[in-house]
DNA sequence: CCACAGCCTGACCAACTGGTCAAGATTTTT
DNA sequence: AAAAATCTTGACCAGTTGGTCAGGCTGTGG
């Protein structure tokens, strides 16, 4: 009777579980933050019992390193954008394009970053150092390109990249608040559209940007 | 002997004792979380038996809801520098200013309030609802009638808004990332200085602002 | 000097937490 | 078909948590 899921072996049982509890752990961890989520709401929420959701990830810290690292890894693909780029018109624009638009669809992930990151990083300290500077670095290198060749003012890039994650993030660590202030409902189509624009428009002119 | 302290009615004393209180709490909550955080540690760190806390204090919740409220009160109040300029480039470069200033003086309120809204607001919803939406529309309309005068470009003043507040509370937020960035060190007075400018600049630029 | 109201705190408790485990169910291999 | 490996789960445990409370302490007004 029941042979919808056709080819089930049991590692691929095993990798279905292990994203459905991932998922719901990341749910419950961006809405509790660590410390206040639980094995037990994550189970439910994952409607597995309890032991079984300790059978695939033994701990806690496990389970939430396994979320955070997914996250991260996910932001850092999501920023190849900037490499193919002519210069700051395409490649930011593109970049804040890319990056709103994951603080619409997944913003429980970008929660669960910024709270680590305000509580010390203590699980990722360790990316910190060496994935996200060097990717920072590269990125840094890139802009100081634009800037040689004209193409934008002489602006810190450093603070240029802070301000671009920052605002762009704002739009989901905060939605609840841009919502509030919105007549509490979600932004529309056209609205985060104008989202969009507007901090394209703004950055992308304080920085002088011509195109390529 | 002691007699340094002077006037000690018992009004003073308790006022002394409650601040000293929500200090701590401050301090740890924005390192923990309110589920991370515990009565135990709070009082370790206001140097307190756990019950004495629990005397000025009866509820965890109460002790949370006190000190967002501060939280909120000192923001608001920094933000008057908005309402006497003439033009965005003094009221807004003023308004970066304070509000950067808070971000390197005072992080931690500032995380306290990034966590409270990530977690929908579960304490504050009310203020978001009244105190917010009213401070928000009022700014909101001076920006407008900037526009209007010509000393700067026609921005969705709403927009602006959030993308202030996202770049200066970054820094507050994420000040254990951008010091991880920075080889590991604080922000030196000449990096703040830098950091100020670069957004002033960024900002004032991207919206066209001109003299009043 | 006393009495009284407010302040302080060690000891305690019920509720909840992350994590364990043994016994069974299921699937794969031989 | 039977043995081996993997998965599932209810019951359970030790540690921690927010919160209580009785009894002692302290300063103040009479």
């Amino acid at each position: 009777m029941n042979d919808e899921t056709r080819t089930n072996s049991r590692k691929d049982r095993r990798r279905e579980s292990e994203k459905l509890i991932l998922q719901a752990a990341e749910k419950v961890f961006s809405e509790a933050g660590f410390g206040g989520a639980t094995m037990q709401l994550i189970a439910d929420v994952a409607g597995l019992p309890k032991a079984n959701l300790h059978y695939y990830f033994p701990t806690k810290e496990g389970l939430y390193r396994q979320v955070v690292q997914k996250i991260f890894l996910d932001w850092l693909k999501a920023a190849d954008v900037f490499d193919n780029a002519d210069g700051p018109i395409e490649g930011l624009g593109a970049y804040i394009d890319a990056k709103m638009e994951i603080s619409r669809r997944h913003p429980e992930g970008s929660k669960v970053w910024a709270s680590e990151v305000m509580h010390q990083a203590p699980v990722i300290q360790d990316y910190l150092e060496t994935t996200l500077t060097e990717w920072t670095d590269g990125r840094i290198a890139v802009i100081e390109r634009w800037i040689e060749q004209g193409l934008m003012d002489p602006v810190d890039p450093r603070h240029l990249l802070y301000m671009l994650w920052a605002t762009t993030q704002h739009y989901a660590d905060f939605n609840h608040q841009i919502e509030t202030l919105n007549g509490g409902a979600p932004l529309s189509d056209a609205q985060w559209e104008a989202a969009k624009q507007s901090v394209k428009q703004i950055i992308l002119r304080g920085i002088g940007a011509t195109p390529a």
